[in-house]
DNA sequence: ATCATTGCAAAAGATTTGCAAGGTC
DNA sequence: GACCTTGCAAATCTTTTGCAATGAT
């Protein structure tokens, strides 16, 4: 929901996503199949946070040509993430996928009232996590942060809100 | 399941956690059961991470006085968690909870060989967090930092492994 | 033609809920 | 006695799976 354009010029790779996600499937006998294609489009037509209802809300109805089953989508889903397209993480028990192919790391605040995802930065985490790493001999492979709490636009509102209360 | 003793020291608090649950039903009409009793015992005899179903085995099975049935026991540790005696997060879709009152934060690596997870402290991410925070204007509640990996056992267990395959 | 892929229906796993019966204050 | 809690059964929600039909190479 919220990739800026700062954020987006850094995204910059050698083969798109569609070039990549053919070498994967070729690479491993798959094949190039209608679903896949209509999913490869709508996924990385936006750069945003979902979870397999809302990607499957934005395709086609049953009925219409390119309709893809619920259990297709999930299956896709999980090739994208196998072919290091899309990374997914958990919130509130269900998954959430982002484009992951050639996109800068980061982590995510998330917003309990509105349940947005945040984009964000943070510098020095990565040294923090090599050395605990080290610390207890551990190999790394990924890392989740998710910092809940209130976002700024939610605040307000809030803050507006009780005045309002306050003045009764 | 690795709360050693140096960190288990530094969990000193002005209430039990007994005392607390009390006054939290107290503060809300609710009323002390049996049941929330038999859990209580149980979730606080070890400090320990546990998902409801590692609970579930070391209650009383279903006949004897103290049981406790499944609907109950996501309720209560709900209410724990409510009364800030128990921490929830979730890892891979299941929830996941610890021991929070009085315990120093921390976070966890997650070998996704053993399952196991294992706590650290990092110095440097509340400030990291604050400063990030303070840059979105957002209102920081909570965090969840899991780092996913293979932990040293289950690594050196691996090599030993290649290592007798490439001799055959 | 061969073998991967799909859609359907159904299963699965974790957690939640409606409600009548029972327990606590 | 009032009303909070519980256990049961069933529902929910999200994701997965078996399998016969369909489609890609």
């Amino acid at each position: 929901m919220d990739r800026d354009e700062t954020t987006l010029e850094r995204y910059k790779t050698a083969a798109s996503p569609e070039e990549r996600f053919h070498e994967y499937l070729q690479s491993r006998g798959m094949r190039s199949t209608r679903q896949r294609q209509v999913l490869l489009e709508q996924v990385f037509a936006q750069h945003d946070h979902f979870d397999a209802d809302q990607l499957i809300e934005k395709l086609p109805r049953r009925g219409d040509a390119d309709y893809v089953s619920r259990p297709t989508v999930y299956r896709t889903l999980g090739e994208f993430v196998d072919a290091g397209l899309l990374k997914k993480f958990e919130v509130d028990g269900r998954g959430v996928y982002e484009f992951d192919y050639g996109y800068p790391e980061h982590d995510h605040l998330h917003c309990s009232d509105c349940d947005r995802l945040i984009e964000f930065q943070a510098d020095g985490l990565e040294q923090i996590l090599r050395e605990v790493a080290e610390r207890h001999g551990f190999r790394v492979k990924d890392h989740t942060l998710i910092v809940d709490g209130v976002c700024e636009e939610c605040f307000r509102a809030k803050r507006r809100s009780r005045r309002r209360l306050d003045r009764i």
